[in-house]
RNA sequence: GGGAGCAUAGCUCAGCUGGGAGAGCAUCUGCCUUACAAGCAGAGGGUCAUAGGUUCGAGCCCUAUUGUUCCCACCA
């Protein structure tokens, strides 16, 4: 015995142990090796201000488990780690934080706030990168990047300079969606819209001539004051001569004037539509083709401006209910119908976004998008599962220019810069003279987009725009992974950024997850407060649980519900494989040598040496197809139900016989085991390091070990297949002896009739262990009364336990199973006879139908012996 | 309005290019068999949502329907 070790593996003695063992050897870093295949993931980089929650702990076990896969198949496998600045939530939280102490932005200046940003980063920046520690990934730390560091800020500013030079970026007045929380523009994509109740204000607005009036519905009555023009369809007869005319605008007595334009849709409402181009944008539309003027009514906080006195300072809803209640007051409100629409509102806070026109920085996307549809039409960007380029060709395909300024101070700070005389220039330099009057320009006060910086991770972080070696080794990338929610965010403007400046696709791969969700299947959200931390279950039952479950079961693209129950399964299962692994040291002989393989096998080592033969190949198959939720159930199978539940019951015998059988037991036990745990190690590192380093006494860890692959030399299909006749054997004489509920303690001799008279004889012992024989004897025929009879495709087995057998039971029971195997008869031969079936079939599976056959026949044979016996 | 996913055992989910339906948990029965009771040996349990179709053969492919979840879209 070479170490005491305890019942029950404790993760919490060893998780921490094997990371900085990992650590120390410097296990992670991807030293570059030309004569490697590069194998290369970049993190989604989480927000500094986060902190580790479910959907991390999948989206990052599904990247430790394929990179330490590579790693282990022989590649230069680097996982490049990171954090994101999070412009909008981290400066959310800092203000936050300020406004505690009482202290505002204004107070303290831009400087003094991105002292207390960079100060908040150090602080909690780090926090995320432990927590992924404590998951067990193998990142390459040493190559750590932020998306606000040198090399990324400098990457920044060379794309936003170039695509300005190719004219892709621009700067204009457009209608944006303005948070009037965050204070700040936000692009479409980061409005979230949903289903409000609401109403619908119909309003009555006088012709100016006096000739009557028009009707309008509007869900918005505060906008009116901003109402530049009523607008009807050219084609309605209704209205047709309104059209030139003016109205005026109730409340603000505006004359303003009666337009036609296609966007209004004559079926709906009274078929006369309210224009506000400042604060709608299909009103800004309309405006720009009729010249209307934009009036804006509301500040950057969506009150009411100071143009308005009556309303000024009142916040939208507000003023709208005053508003209401004056045109109420004057007449002008016809009626008010409940009705339900879709409001826009922030990612980040919630809050309604308030449309607003202003000046802004856009992308050009058009000639972007181009491109990179067109890189995953050809298949140079693969999707897994491939129904998500269904939406990312739509996204493309109707993508709109993409609005980057944001009025924060937190975030790259746009590098363009602004004179008096009127002069701008966008440029890398941080000091500009005006190349016009040479007065000192100042440079634009807002800040990037933080997905801005984003898009250019893959390259980015392996030192674009310069020259390095990483970046000309390793990219570009091979597999992306990240959840169905910020695809448009995210995959997309890597796509198009790195066509666009590397000029080739940023990854080969983009593998999708889905949510992890609470056990009722709803989002976890922290309003909800449903939010499982996996801090708190990795605590209770290891990492390793709680990878192991993240990745049994969860197909890519879809959904999963978190349930401790699973979490326990797979607990219970790292429990299994270590007392597997005491098992053998317990048993492990004093002078015992790894060695590999012995030469002399026996029957039951060829057939555990096959099957973990295929498992090993099925594996890495499955691997290589991203479909690791079927891997690890493989592996789950194999380790519980084939090695532990028959190997290791089948080398007791020999293990306490000892001398040269025990040799090559122990010898075929350590040998598959060892395997087992490189197949495993990618799912559970750990546990499988722990055992490694324990069982083996190795120098090396198992985590740089390479992993099993099929290999022909250990096909032992034929030993596979006899060896599986005497578990179906042992399992039917167990069978047979639970039906007639004998307990293990009680022996009974056991007679087999087969023709595999070596092969049964060989293994006789075997069922004096498993099937609790007395004695055996195995003979070529045989018939006996008083004894239950266990039929296999390949034996009769005879269990003579005399004072238990009831005849009439018995022959009861035979005739079922007689009724049952008939079936099968049936089923095959009208298989078999079927003629299209003969001629459309494959050829193998014919014969394999035939074989199936054969065997149901055989089995008959040896039933209908027992039941003539028996009758007699 | 457009699009997508899901519907399989009591529960949660697998099911690879179509070849007689699987796992875990739960339930029932027996076992403290010297690795493991977080365990061992057995058992029960499913017209694979419904209706058509293609095929020698359909959980898988096609069409429609129902239920459900989600994404996108400017209906004031």
């Amino acid at each position: 015995m070479r170490k005491e070790l305890s019942k029950l593996y404790e993760p919490k003695e060893v998780e921490d142990k094997i990371y900085s063992y990992w650590t120390e050897k410097d296990c992670f870093k991807a030293n570059i090796d030309r004569t490697k295949t590069p194998y290369t993931i970049v993190i989604p980089p989480p927000n500094i201000t986060g902190q580790l929650h479910m959907g991390h702990a999948l989206d990052n076990t599904l990247q430790d488990i394929l990179i330490r896969y590579k790693r282990m198949s022989g590649y230069c496998a680097l996982w490049l780690p990171g954090t994101d600045h999070a412009s909008i939530a981290t400066e959310a939280k800092i203000v936050e934080a300020m406004r505690e102490e009482g202290v505002t932005k204004e107070d303290i200046g831009r400087d003094g706030f991105l002292e207390r940003a960079w100060k908040w980063k150090e602080k909690y920046g780090g926090r995320i990168i432990e927590q992924l520690k404590k998951l067990g990934s193998s990142c390459d730390w040493s190559r750590e990047r932020f998306t606000m560091d040198e090399g990324c800020s400098k990457a920044v500013k060379e794309v936003f300079v170039n695509l300005y030079n190719k004219g892709l970026i621009y700067r204009g007045e457009r209608i944006i969606n303005w948070c009037p929380h965050c204070l700040t523009s936000i692009s479409d994509a980061e409005v979230e819209y949903e289903d409000q109740a609401g109403y619908f204000w119909h309003l009555k607005y006088p012709l100016a001539d006096g000739s009557g009036y028009l009707i309008l519905a509007t869900t918005r009555p505060e906008t009116l004051l901003g109402d530049t023009a009523v607008a009807v369809n050219p084609n309605d007869e209704r209205y047709k001569d309104m059209v030139g005319k003016t109205v005026i605008l109730p409340i603000v007595h505006r004359e303003i004037p009666i337009i036609a334009d296609d966007y209004v849709d004559m079926s709906f409402g009274t078929g006369v539509v309210k224009i506000t181009p400042a604060h709608d944008p299909n009103d800004f539309e309309v405006g720009l083709r009729h010249n209307l003027p934009v009036v804006n009514v509301m500040t950057d906080d969506a009150k009411i401006t100071e143009d308005y006195p009556q309303y000024a300072g009142m916040d939208r809803y507000e003023a709208r209910k005053v508003i209401v209640k004056d045109l109420e007051a004057q007449g002008a409100l016809v009626k008010i119908e409940e009705h339900s629409h879709n409001v826009g509102t922030c990612y980040r806070c919630s809050t309604t976004v308030e449309p607003r026109v202003s000046m802004q920085w856009f992308v050009k996307m058009e000639p972007l998008a181009e491109p990179a549809i067109k890189a995953v039409k050809e298949g140079k960007t693969k999707f897994v599962p491939e129904r998500f380029d269904k939406i990312y060709f739509h996204w493309l395909e109707n993508i709109k220019d993409w609005c980057i300024s944001r009025q924060l101070w937190w975030g790259h700070r746009i590098p363009a810069f602004y004179c008096d005389c009127g002069e701008m220039v966008v440029t890398k330099e941080d000091k500009v003279t005006c190349p016009k009057c040479g007065k000192l320009m100042e440079q634009d006060p807002d800040t990037l987009d933080t997905w801005f910086s984003s898009a250019l991770w893959p390259f980015s972080t392996l030192g674009w725009p310069d020259k390095t070696e990483d970046l000309d080794y390793f990219y570009p990338t091979d597999t992306l992974v990240t959840g169905y929610d910020i695809i448009f965010f995210w995959v997309v403007r890597m796509m198009f950024s790195g066509l666009e400046h590397m000029g080739e696709v940023p990854f080969k791969t983009v593998l999708i997850h889905g949510l992890v969700r609470d056990s009722q299947g709803r989002k976890m959200s922290k309003s909800l407060g449903n939010g499982i931390d996996p801090l708190e279950i990795i605590d209770t039952y290891g990492a390793d649980a709680l990878r192991f479950m993240l990745a049994t079961g969860n197909s890519p693209g879809n959904d999963m519900r978190f349930m401790e129950d699973k979490v326990k399964a797979s607990r219970n299962f790292a429990n299994k494989l270590w007392n597997a692994s005491r098992f053998i040291m317990m048993n492990l002989s004093d002078d015992f040598e790894i060695k590999g393989l012995p030469e002399k096998l026996h029957i039951e080592d060829r057939w555990i040496l096959s099957k973990f033969n295929k498992l090993a190949g099925e594996v890495n198959d499955n691997l290589d197809k991203f479909e690791l939720g079927v891997a690890v159930s493989k592996l789950y199978d194999f380790i519980w139900n084939t090695y532990c539940d028959w190997y290791i019951e089948l080398t007791k015998p020999r293990i306490m016989a000892g001398g040269e059988t025990k040799e090559t037991a122990q010898a075929v036990l350590v040998w598959v085991m060892q395997g087992m745990l490189k197949l495993l190690h990618p799912f559970m590192p750990f546990i499988t390091e722990e055992i490694w380093q324990v069982l083996t006494d190795e120098k090396s860890p198992i985590m740089l070990e390479t992993i099993p692959i099929y290999d022909d030399k250990l096909d032992y299909s034929k030993d596979e297949e006899d060896f599986e006749k005497i578990i179906d054997a042992i399992k039917a004489v167990r069978n047979r002896r639970t039906e007639m509920n004998v307990p293990p303690s009680v022996k009974a001799k056991v007679f087999i009739e087969t023709k595999d008279i070596e092969l049964f004889k060989t293994c006789a012992v075997f069922f004096e262990k498993l099937a609790f024989a007395s004695g055996v004897e195995v003979v070529d025929s045989i018939e006996m009364e008083d004894a239950v009879t266990a039929v296999t495709d390949s034996a009769r087995a005879f269990i003579p336990l005399n004072e238990l057998v009831d005849k009439e039971k018995e022959l009861e029971r035979l005739n079922k199973e007689k009724a049952t195997v008939q079936k099968d008869i049936d089923f095959l031969s009208g298989k078999l006879s079927n003629e299209g079936f003969l001629a459309k079939a494959p050829e193998k599976l014919i014969e394999a139908e035939k074989a199936k056959l054969a065997k149901a026949e055989e089995r008959m044979q040896k039933l209908l012996q027992s039941i003539e016996a028996m009758s007699k």
